[in-house]
DNA sequence: GTCTATACACGGATAGAC
DNA sequence: GTCTATCCGTGTATAGAC
């Protein structure tokens, strides 16, 4: 075992749980387990992380982070709904592509609302997803010379309620054809509310 | 500890792990506490549990059993959105009336999806989900005279997904008024698939 | 058939050696 | 500052009392 510096080490273990994550599952992760992944002795673990706890929720803001980075320029298409469709495509895209980033984003959710000393973390997880939804609508917005009917916040929920909802079935099915032209519909509807 | 019949054991254990849940957290759910908290000897558990993972399956079925049952009459009113939208809103009464039962059942689903040896129980609440919200849209359809311009899977899948959705949200940032909102924007693109 | 007592392997966490 | 050794709680299992 290398002696290693412990920014170094964080930087190892949070990229090892991602992956045992990935092969085990979110019940399967100890820290253990993250710490052989990483080539690190079980006790650096709790040298760079106060806890478990701890090493979860730098997770969930390292994929926060990533996820509002990579705010991509949206293409405008003919009409606000075939936007709103491509757009809904592009992000279920990115979840068939790596469905296993979504299953352990939705388990952090369900894991910090449970856990007491994880608190804040699902808030922040949605506020980044409600950012992501408002900014992508209110570029619809201008766009099209369009406004919504609601308040754009809440136009920002509907969409995550439906990206969400969608991918927490597809999550338990895997029906992907369902998941499409149920997000199609869903477009469809969402670009009513533009005028 | 006065000597019980295993299948009374079994409820007693099965109510325990509920009240434990809430009152703890799905991660707080330890055999000792439901024990305790049951006022039955450890060895019980095993006793009428293979293992901590069946007590849990067992959570959902009962669950499901109880949603299944309770397929209250559904009230038609002048239109198909203002049933729809009291439909929802007749959910939406269950869940902030029990916020905990909602908050249990999820992190169960995302449980189930992430241990191999709860496989299956996911896609059978899921499944009793959706039975539940095509046996409403059929009543709908029939008691108004109109059919839907989807297949009714698709939009019993649109529902759900809609449920969830706002559900998963509001767990998250408690925004009453901002889930009401949003059903009753639902009900109305939802009632527009039908004719 | 049910409960008491106990055992073991594995998990998170930590004191203290180097 | 980094690692070894150890601790205590948890899931699981079982032997034997009643």
């Amino acid at each position: 075992m290398a002696r290693v510096s412990a920014e170094e080490r964080r930087r190892q273990l949070v990229a090892a749980a991602f992956r045992v994550i990935g092969r085990d599952g979110f019940a399967g992760v100890t820290t253990r387990r993250v710490c052989a992944e990483a080539g690190a002795p079980l006790a650096a673990f709790h040298y760079c992380f106060a806890s478990k706890q701890e090493l979860l929720a730098e997770l969930t803001t390292q994929s926060m982070d990533a996820l509002l980075s990579a705010q991509h320029e949206m293409a405008l298409r003919a009409t606000v709904e075939a936007t709103l469709r491509a757009e809904l495509r592009a992000y279920w895209k990115t979840v068939e592509d790596d469905p296993n980033r979504e299953s352990v984003l939705m388990a952090l959710t369900q894991h910090a609302l449970q856990d007491p000393s994880l608190d804040g973390v699902a808030q922040r997880q949605y506020k980044a997803y409600h950012a992501t939804a408002r900014a992508a609508l209110q570029r619809i917005a201008t766009g099209f010379g369009v406004t919504w009917s609601m308040p754009v916040e809440d136009v920002a929920r509907m969409l995550v309620v439906v990206t969400d909802g969608v991918t927490l079935a597809w999550l338990v099915d895997r029906d992907s054809a369902a998941a499409r032209s149920a997000l199609d519909a869903f477009a469809a509807q969402l670009a009513a509310l533009a005028h």
